[in-house]
DNA sequence: CGACATATTGAGATCCATCAACCAATGTGG
DNA sequence: CCACATTGGTTGATGGATCTCAATATGTCG
């Protein structure tokens, strides 16, 4: 599946100049600080963000508490993929986790210049399939992966990610407490 | 949520009749009968298999038991993501639960038309944030919902869904025991 | 009817959540 | 620079949700 990321990137490096010069037309780089909120509840996600360099992550809240549903790293598109699409309110937060880099691209703007570039169009959907393979994966864990399993597979995707996420994060992420989370740790 | 449903008909309807043409000539109508499989593990998932009338199911074996990960009903499109996206064998299959009959695209054909005719690029894009919406929904349930409050989601979205599927699937589906299932069922 | 698949029920074990106490590191105001 | 609050993490005790195994019941179909 990392394959498939490598195939989007040959498809965007060889697109012709005019399609590449109208992605680029439609993306600024910004920096947001450790804390800083890319994505607040009931706003309209009218944007994506392309991580550069830092970690994000995505969260909604359940009676006041704080569900991570998502971590952002170097190379993934934070959005809140429904509030995107639909555009409409999202439920869903995005929050710099570190003080981080990422090129913003602007929803309206990106599509009409999908409208101009069908190949942008054919990048959508391939973005968008890896997303949902990425998905899918997730479901498998969840359905078929005791705590312990899940954090182990998380830990060899993310060999550092204890260096920037705390693990109040990671235990939401996983959909475990963090009391359990740390006796799952105590005992590797 | 299914309001996007209804738009990906919309866009269908208001197609011009030659991609109209084009994407009939890539399909066509076929029955199954109950317990056929559309698709077996290992194989590449060649066909997408639009469900017309009649329920399918789709699963991979772990350990040697059988993991239901998704149900097919009317108007759902069966396939295997992944191996249809990447054209790899598939670790899933889907079988019949009843006669059904379906719509069937093959893959190859598809993209060659798709590249006659870019509407159904962002067709291809369209249906696959549908699937992308659904699956985001899912992983939700498995996140934030108890066995119980699953279940009555489940029943809530299909209501005759125990007319035509077994609660063997539908635990699998779940990711609960049948036993547990059973349980939950006496006490409402 | 007999045979096989499907579902229910019971008992015990296991995983994980919750609640509470505690600890360590960090930061802040006086 | 210290006292103390705050945040993030650990550890222990207990209970609840769910699993597993086994026995029983209820189909369903040749």
């Amino acid at each position: 599946m990392k394959a498939y990321l490598e195939k989007i990137n040959a498809f965007i490096a060889h697109l012709d100049t005019a399609t590449l010069a109208a992605l680029e037309n439609v993306t600024v780089e910004k920096q947001f600080r450790k804390g800083d909120y890319l994505l607040q509840q009931d706003e309209i996600c009218r944007y994506s963000f392309l991580i550069i360099k830092g970690v994000a992550r995505k969260f909604y809240l359940q009676n006041g508490k704080e569900i991570t549903t998502e971590l952002f790293f170097t190379e993934d598109l934070a959005v809140s993929f429904r509030s995107y699409t639909l555009q409409n309110p999202s439920h869903e937060f995005i929050q710099a986790l570190e003080n981080i880099t990422v090129t913003v691209t602007d929803y309206t703007a990106f599509q009409k210049a999908k409208n101009a570039f069908p190949k942008l169009v054919t990048l959508d959907l391939m973005m968008t399939e890896y997303y949902t393979m990425w998905l899918e994966e997730r479901l498998f864990e969840f359905h078929s992966l005791d705590a312990t399993q899940r954090y182990l597979k998380l830990l060899n995707e993310h060999p550092h990610i204890l260096q920037s996420v705390q693990l109040t994060h990671i235990a939401s992420y996983l959909g475990i407490s963090l009391e359990t989370l740390s006796r799952i740790r105590a005992k590797i």
